[in-house]
DNA sequence: TATGTTTGGATAGTGCTCCTATCCGAGAAG
DNA sequence: CTTCTCGGATAGGAGCACTATCCAAACATA
């Protein structure tokens, strides 16, 4: 199919398709000649993709081409592979380490991972996002002064670890390496809108429960 | 306190500062003479509740403008400001009512209120932002081709509607209503990158202890 | 009192991101 | 042969979150 029909069947406009070859975040089309281009299903499915991503994931471009380099880099293992689509996803801000909260709130989650006993994870403080995000997520509660038993966050960690796992399974019903790598990612970029919206949704049936709608 | 003293207990410089005030998003100091304005602890703790939003919660200054307008209008119930604040914060784009998988998606999300029981959300279908943005989170996964169980879906919630406990029984230790509406849309804007973050720890706890780190 | 510094308000500009509009000459379609 | 459409290149635009500069009033210091 040429550039049009793509564009038709995706729902993304040519000019947007243009760029997005620009930036790397589409290959190319196979060249038929100097003004004709053949794209295939493929070209269709990873633009999904990359619109799924970008609209509904809220990923920034620079970001999709980091993550999509690691699904397509076949040269390293699965779990490598992975990991390193995983850790390009967009995180919070660099916490500045000088700052008091920032150093307390450094203790806590080291403290939280020994009550969970999540070993593995501990292993990777000094360099895993995820870890840095938490760490800035907690000293900004403690900034604005407020204060809870580290086991309500232990509480929210056992959840997200059943949440994980779910992933984790979901992972695992796809046969193939690279659909295991594109599903993981997707399950992570996309699920987070959902389990966003669940969660309000939960809020707001928890909420009328408690209180009606008065 | 003058601005330069606020400036400098935040950490946000004064350019800045004075953006948030035009914006609306602090209230103005208490005019001294035409060049000089005194400010309190309130403003700084408001400035840091702004800090904390936007960059910690990623939430544009519009929407910041929008919550707090809720959070201060001390017009309205409990129930209802904290769900008009909580309304107000940032949503997926909003979906074309006339693809069919967008459509899909609405019959499924209505069949899983109903698996789960969550009477009280399925009177919110048509107005509440967190179950459009629902549907069109799970359109964006079904364009792409992957097929679950609505089981699946109803695992993840149930996991998100205990999170939702534990949100409301943290507000429930807040004595006063504005703080309680203020400790809600904290709890949803800053425990977000807090369960993201527990997510893919938890992630990586789990694969590890799976397939170990090869 | 003289003088340099600081204050808050107004306004314009910056850097970044994500597109979008226009132009162009080579091919395809009728 | 004319007209349309193609893909590539480049420039432009909109939105966001600041940031830099200017200004006159007021304060601080000598």
């Amino acid at each position: 199919m040429r550039l049009a029909e793509l564009s038709r069947r995706s729902g993304v406009a040519t000019a947007t398709i243009k760029y997005y070859l620009r930036e790397g975040l589409l290959p190319p089309g196979r060249q038929i000649n100097t003004t004709t281009a053949e794209y295939d299903e493929e070209h269709l499915r990873r633009l999904r993709l990359v619109r799924a991503m970008i609209q509904v994931g809220r990923v920034p471009v620079a970001t999709v081409r980091e993550v999509l380099r690691h699904v397509d880099d076949d040269s390293l293992g699965l779990t490598v592979r992975l990991g390193a689509a995983l850790w390009a996803l967009p995180q919070v801000p660099e916490p500045e380490e000088d700052d008091a909260f920032v150093r307390a709130a450094h203790r806590e989650a080291e403290e939280l991972l020994d009550l969970l006993g999540w070993s593995n994870a501990k292993l990777l403080t000094t360099i895993s996002p995820a870890y840095r995000s938490l760490v800035v997520a907690v000293a900004a509660f403690r900034r604005l002064g407020y204060d809870w038993e580290t086991e309500l966050l232990a509480s929210y960690a056992r959840l997200m670890h059943e949440t994980a796992k779910l992933d984790l399974d979901f992972v695992e019903t796809h046969p193939s390496e690279a659909e295991k790598v594109e599903t993981a990612v997707l399950g992570t970029v996309l699920t987070e809108p959902i389990l966003r919206a669940l969660r309000r949704l939960a809020q707001e049936e928890e909420s009328a429960r408690r209180y009606g709608f008065e």
